[in-house]
RNA sequence: GGGCGAUUAGCUCAGUGGGAGAGCGCUGCCUUCACACGGCAGAGGUCGCUGGUUCAAUCCCAGCAUCGCCCACCA
């Protein structure tokens, strides 16, 4: 072996081999186990985020695959309609094209060649990660099956009533030309002005203020609203006002939306283009006045026939610009040249009261970066309350659990206010709403046309023409397919029989609306159970300064460039290339190189993954500092060193390990009962999707008792000419038999590293398995009382090698130079315990001798381990002075402690009415502490003499 | 405005109603035949502040301060 570990040659190989050998399809006869992987976009590249999610849910599939389950990690892409959309888009502005230039058919087509050339990216980025998913069931959300599912779904719903089409506001991307999501706009403070106009009043009186913070809507005003019981405006309600620049008069209504304590209390209302305006407008049946286009520029269209809008009672909605009385000059200007042309002219007919500087929300579409538009279309709704309900109930009666169990609140406080899905969206790339128009407008709602003129053959004739609905769906709608879709639904499959419900959905906060919410809701709909028993919800990765991750603020960290390596010329330019805004790159080109003057190292990717588990703590934000991964990746090569050891004794010996005739010592018994609390402790960990836990407990389990404990103890059986054979053989059979069962307890976490080892380790073992991923995973031991007195053994020795140690650091006894170490008192059992182990302390203490003495020498150094006392002289090395003081120092800890206690004692609240073991605890502590006081007060006074 | 959460060693973070922990960093010693990606020993914290509950509070409760996130948003 190596003497370090170099994870380069062999992760690959082993990867492969795993995936031909078909190791990562559902296996054996135990209770089912299943993950479904929240699917990345297809065109994506894998990033913290992906890596760390699905570092977690490989230990989850792993380990419950070594347990026995029949265990399935469903895979796939997403096809991510916007975002692919745009990524195909900006390759045609290269050669200068639009996708209109191309039409819908050839877009569509050079969008899935696309899929095609650079699906593959991210699925081998996540095969790097030693991700042990089915690769054989990958799907895609565009998938024929998958298509199928959102048609039956999309007919289904529709049939019940629960889809339907309206005209409402919309979040509009003026760039995108698509409606979105309230959940895609991203809301931001920004600066900008509030306009305060003069809206004359018809009568002559004078005028009435409205402030706004958008004055190019107010071509849209309908209305101009006060509180009903402002005393300031009563007269006014009821009158007109003219509306300035436009010629229309617009009157003056009384709502209880306005607060009459902001600004003058008079609020422009404009229906066609702000929510709340809506809602008043609704109320009070004003029109709904659009002036824009889909570019967000002031409309220019005239001739247009007024609109009945069906959803209310009676409300119009007025599109012709000279109906709505747009001056010619501002016909077709953007938004934003409109309003300064609108100020400059409410300036000059002196209509512009004042202007103050104002902060405001800004909404942009996360997408495009673009201001959204509140903007009337038609679009495709699901009505939400009727699938929300049982989606709150499933999680109020349990069936699904939430990890941490807060997240509840959350979910709870979403579903409660929810609102009707829009799904409906401006796109090419998605799935194309199966509905049909007949040329009179009627809508058919099918799979596809041939049933719709089945289903409506008495509507329809074999001469009419039907056109299919030219929106796509929301990506999110196949999203909330997905955990049965993959399993082949609408068919009903083995697969769907035997993995549905899921086991648990491990996911970031940010898409529980998104997803878990919708994937409830359409599970519990379509499969009458809910997806998934569990939702894990893990932190978000973000930089050592918690910062989020971001290309603009050159933060990003690449999975693999932490596996692989990279150097710092690489990273600066990865860094600085196809950035938003360029101006950026001279600022992050300067952190780069002082966050990594040589680059990034080649940390290998059980390090990495590692190192994931063990920042999966319960908190929102994981600050991901590559100084950590350093850690874990010398915790790699401790391993590999360890193993090193214990191959190179195996081999410097003649003795048969798997000879039954072998006999243990105090060391093996120790470390086989430690093991088994190890094993505890990652089980526990795993099952509470503790995952820092399950790490630590390994952690420490191999660095501070397998390695610093076991590995000198097992030294000294194995060169001592003195130990019998059967001794050694224990002692060989223990190192390699604990390595072993530690690979496996190991291999969810860090697969490479602990395949590797095994099969080197395994077969000395006389096991010769194809694969430590088919193994299975260690088993606990019960802990016998034979056990405990082990552990309090051992507990003893280690007090005593360590007091020794102490004595030599301390004093600055050379490493090597070997003590006469004299023991005075103690109990029978130490007495016992010392005797047995001389062999162990010896040998680690470095102790050429250790004698009993029934009185403490003058010039000794002292220390401690229980009621024995350990002394080791030293007339020529011994400084009084020093040793004083050390002694002065470690009485006054323990004078504290003896204060603390006897104040406690002294409590008669406390006798009275703590739990007798606390109290006897406590009283027992007392003891063991005058005992060393007084020990040590005897050893303070002998040293005084000297000095 | 509503909701959620955080505040523990220089940094990043675990943790528990009854003796404050880890990793990294730091200090000293050691190139000892698994490992210098190492070994041994050590320094360092009034557990944000103020009250309350309790025999006992870093932990439970209330208030405050600071910070963060989510949702909504007053024109």
């Amino acid at each position: 072996m190596d003497k370090t570990y170099n994870p380069k040659n062999i992760e690959t190989t082993w990867y492969q081999f795993w995936e031909k050998e078909g190791y990562f399809a559902p296996a054996g006869g135990g209770d089912p186990y299943c993950i479904m992987l929240p699917p990345p976009n297809v065109t994506g590249n894998l990033h913290m985020g992906h890596a760390f999610q699905q570092t977690l849910m490989d230990i989850l599939t792993r380990y419950h695959r070594m347990n026995g389950n029949q265990t399935l990690w469903q895979c796939g892409t997403d096809h991510a309609g916007i975002a692919t959309q745009m990524v195909v888009e900006r390759q045609l502005e290269l050669k200068g094209q639009s996708r209109h230039d191309l039409g819908r058919e050839t877009f569509t087509q050079a969008v899935w060649k696309w899929k095609e050339e650079s699906g593959s990216t991210i699925t081998n980025q996540s095969r790097r990660l030693g991700t042990s998913m089915d690769w054989s069931r990958e799907r895609f959300t565009m998938d024929e099956g998958l298509s199928d599912a959102v048609k039956e779904v999309f007919v289904r719903l529709y049939d019940e009533g629960l889809i339907y089409r309206g005209k409402r506001l919309v979040n509009w991307d003026p760039v995108l030309h698509t409606a979105i999501s309230d959940l895609e706009v991203i809301s931001e403070e920004e600066d900008g002005n509030m306009w305060h106009i003069r809206y004359p009043r018809c009568d002559g009186k004078g005028h009435v203020i409205v402030a706004t913070t958008r004055p190019e809507t107010m071509l849209g005003d309908a209305a101009v609203a006060v509180h009903p019981e402002d005393e300031r405006y009563q007269d006014l309600i009821g009158h007109d006002l003219e509306l300035p620049l436009t010629g229309r008069k617009i009157p003056v209504i009384a709502d209880e939306y306005v607060d009459p304590e902001f600004g003058t209390g008079c609020v422009k209302i404009t229906p066609a283009h702000d929510f709340n305006d809506y809602e008043v407008g609704e109320r009070h049946t004003l029109p709904l006045i659009n002036i824009f286009t889909h570019d967000a520029r002031i409309t220019s269209k005239t001739g247009m026939e007024l609109e009945h809008h069906d959803n209310t009672a009676t409300r119009y909605v007025l599109e012709d610009a000279d109906i709505i009385g747009i001056p010619q000059a501002y016909r077709d200007k953007d938004r934003f040249e409109a309003r300064k042309l609108i100020v400059q002219d409410l300036e000059a007919a002196d209509l512009l009261e004042k202007i103050e500087p104002h902060k405001l929300m800004v909404p942009r579409g996360d997408r495009s970066g673009a201001v959204i538009e509140p903007y009337l279309t038609d679009q495709w709704y699901v009505k939400i309350q009727p699938l929300a309900e049982p989606a709150i109930e499933a999680v109020e009666k349990g069936d699904i659990k939430f990890v941490p169990g807060n997240w509840d609140k959350t979910y709870y406080e979403w579903m409660r206010n929810i609102e009707d899905w829009c799904i409906s969206r401006q796109l090419w790339w998605g799935h194309q709403i199966p509905a049909w128009y007949d040329p009179d407008g009627n809508v058919y709602v099918g799979r596809n046309e041939e049933e719709i003129r089945q289903k409506y053959a008495s509507h329809l004739t074999p001469d009419t023409s039907l056109v299919q609905d030219e929106d796509v769906l929301d990506t999110w709608f196949s999203s909330a397919l997905w955990p049965f879709s993959t399993l082949g639904w609408p068919e009903k499959t083995p697969e769907l029989e035997t993995f549905y419900p899921t086991s648990v959905l491990v996911t970031g906060f940010d898409i529980i609306f998104f997803w878990v919410a919708r994937m409830i809701m359409m599970g519990i709909k379509f499969m009458g159970d809910v997806p998934f028993r569990e939702v894990y919800i893990h932190g978000l990765v973000r930089d050592s300064e918690g910062q989020k991750m971001s290309k603009s603020k050159g933060n990003i960290l690449d999975p693999l460039d932490l596996i692989d390596g990279i150097d710092l010329e690489q990273l600066v330019q990865k860094r600085t290339t196809g950035m938003m805004r360029p101006k950026d790159a001279e600022k992050i080109t300067k952190q780069t190189r002082k966050h990594f003057p040589e680059g990034i190292d080649s940390y290998g990717t059980d390090a990495l993954r590692f190192t994931f588990a063990s920042l999966a703590t319960q908190g929102r934000g994981i600050n991901f500092d590559v100084g950590r991964i350093t850690g874990y990746r010398n915790f790699c090569n401790k391993i590999w060193n360890a193993s090193r050891y214990v191959m190179m004794n195996l081999d410097a010996s003649e003795l048969d390990v798997n000879d039954e005739d072998r006999e243990l010592g105090l060391a093996e018994h120790w470390i086989n009962a430690r093991f088994s609390q190890a094993v505890d402790q990652v089980n526990t960990g795993i099952a509470t999707y503790r995952f820092d836990l399950a790490a630590q407990a390994i952690y420490e389990f191999i660095w501070d008792e397998y390695c610093d404990w076991y590995l000198e103890l097992s030294k000294t059986t194995l060169t001592d000419d003195t130990a019998t054979e059967i001794r050694k053989r224990g002692t060989l059979f223990t190192l390699v038999n604990i390595l072993e069962q530690l690979l496996r307890l190991m291999h969810p976490f860090m697969p490479f590293i602990t395949e590797e080892i095994w099969h080197r380790t395994a077969p000395r073992l006389g096991n010769d398995g194809n694969t430590i991923m088919q193994q299975p995973f260690p088993k606990t031991s019960e802990v016998t009382e034979s056990a405990r007195a082990v552990l309090t053994e051992m507990s003893w020795v280690k007090l005593f090698i360590l007091g020794v140690r102490r004595i030599r650091s301390e004093r600055d006894i050379a490493p090597g130079k070997p003590l006469a170490v004299q023991i005075m008192g103690g109990t029978e059992d130490e007495k016992s315990f010392l005797q047995a182990n001389s062999s162990y302390i010896s040998t680690l203490g470095k102790i050429s001798s250790i004698t009993s003495v029934e009185e403490s020498p003058d010039d000794a150094i002292i220390a401690l381990a229980g009621d024995m006392t350990i002394l080791v002289p030293l007339t020529d090395i011994i400084d009084p002075k020093a040793e004083s003081a050390r002694l002065e120092k470690e009485l006054a800890r323990l004078n504290n402690d003896k204060g603390r206690i006897e104040a406690k004692l002294n409590n008669r609240n406390f006798i009275d009415r703590a739990p007798e073991d606390v109290v006897n605890k406590e009283k027992h502590k007392l003891e063991e502490t005058l005992a060393s006081i007084a020990k040590l007060e005897e050893q303070h006074q002998r040293i005084l003499k000297l000095l």
